[in-house]
DNA sequence: TTTATTTCTTAAACTACTTTAATTTTTTTG
DNA sequence: CAAAAAAATTAAAGTAGTTTAAGAAATAAA
């Protein structure tokens, strides 16, 4: 059973890889051994500010929040991973600098980890990989760049509709504060446009 | 004198390389072999939305916007470059598909330029400039990153004492209308938050 | 240097979103 | 399964930011 869940696992992120890049299977299991599984309990935190991010994360299973807490003690949700996401603080993972972030499980959560000084040696030996969180970084960078672009011409309704259609899985996985936050509006808020474009 | 400004300009760039990777006297007169000097006017455009970027841009003189234009035919500013700052479109030069933003001109303007085919062929000799347009990526992530979180934590007040702390010298150099949009505010607005903070 | 054009300012009326607080519903825990 | 805790809803009053419109100031063009 055990043995089963871990091999789940692995093909996931296989999958997952052979999308950006083509690895023989010397050069997959490589790569598998390389990894370390881990289980997170929800509310437990992966990653807390304050800490250094020592490893790029690939959830198999589960929901996780990336937030920080501003001058005044409010959270605010930066991003979402669920199953096939990656998560982490890219850039407290690159330079190995203390992270202003937390990393928290929404739900009890399975994912698979490559810490930083593996990840070298990996580069070194399969330079493919090179090419892989290149473009983790490029997709990242993309991804933000267009909720920038968004965020810029559209009010909380458009935001709204907008992240239930690109994210149609996360609307009802994941609590409406969050999501509300995420979009930088009060819950109360959002339920009042929810309401509203239930109506119609 | 024409070549006083190459060499100026040639200048500018080395020493923006040199703050993130060293290089010997060769690798420097191959990479600048590379570059394209160009000169745009104020107003014209060093990309236009459906053209693909060709082109990865150091801004030796001047200043040029980044923007979109959204559905309703408003134009939003994404970001700045002037002097020593590098712009274009990563994810179209990237990927050499039709970018969705314009470049234009704020000043009379002088670049120098690298080609994507020029760039690869760079890679290849030279393997340090791999890390050096990595480190570009993800500065350039890391700050949209700070964006993201500052805009979903501050009031357009806060926002715009922060542009002014970031990039003193924008302040004084750019349109209001146009600070006013890369803030996501109406010009009138940002006036009215002037007067207010200049009787403190 | 004058004219034309663009940008900035001001102010009043308006709208999107927040705040506060009370109530209901859902989820979690013992 | 009951009690406790957390999340969602509703509504009223308040605030941050927009819209519209007109005049003043600055900049560009002739």
């Amino acid at each position: 059973m055990y043995i089963w869940m871990i091999m789940d696992n692995t093909a996931l992120i296989l999958t997952n890889v052979s999308k950006l890049i083509e690895l023989s299977p010397d050069e997959e299991a490589y790569f598998i051994s390389l990894l370390q599984s881990k289980t997170i309990k929800r509310k437990d935190f992966l990653l807390q500010a304050g800490d250094v991010c020592r490893y790029e994360t690939f959830v198999c299973k589960g929901c996780l929040r990336n937030y920080y807490i501003d001058n005044e003690g409010v959270e605010h949700n930066t991003v979402f991973a669920v199953e096939s996401w990656w998560t982490g603080d890219m850039y407290s993972f690159i330079t190995q600098t203390p992270s202003r972030y937390f990393i928290e499980a929404l739900e009890d959560s399975e994912v698979v980890q490559i810490g930083k000084s593996s990840l070298e040696t990996l580069y070194q030996n399969v330079p493919k990989f090179e090419r892989f969180f290149r473009l983790l970084l490029q997709n990242a960078y993309v991804a933000q760049e267009q909720r920038i672009v968004h965020n810029l011409s559209s009010n909380a309704e458009e935001r709204y509709t907008a992240f239930l259609k690109r994210y149609p899985q996360l609307g009802q996985r994941i609590a409406q504060k969050h999501i509300a936050s995420y979009l930088g509006i009060t819950p109360e808020f959002l339920s009042m446009l929810r309401r509203k474009t239930m109506a119609k």
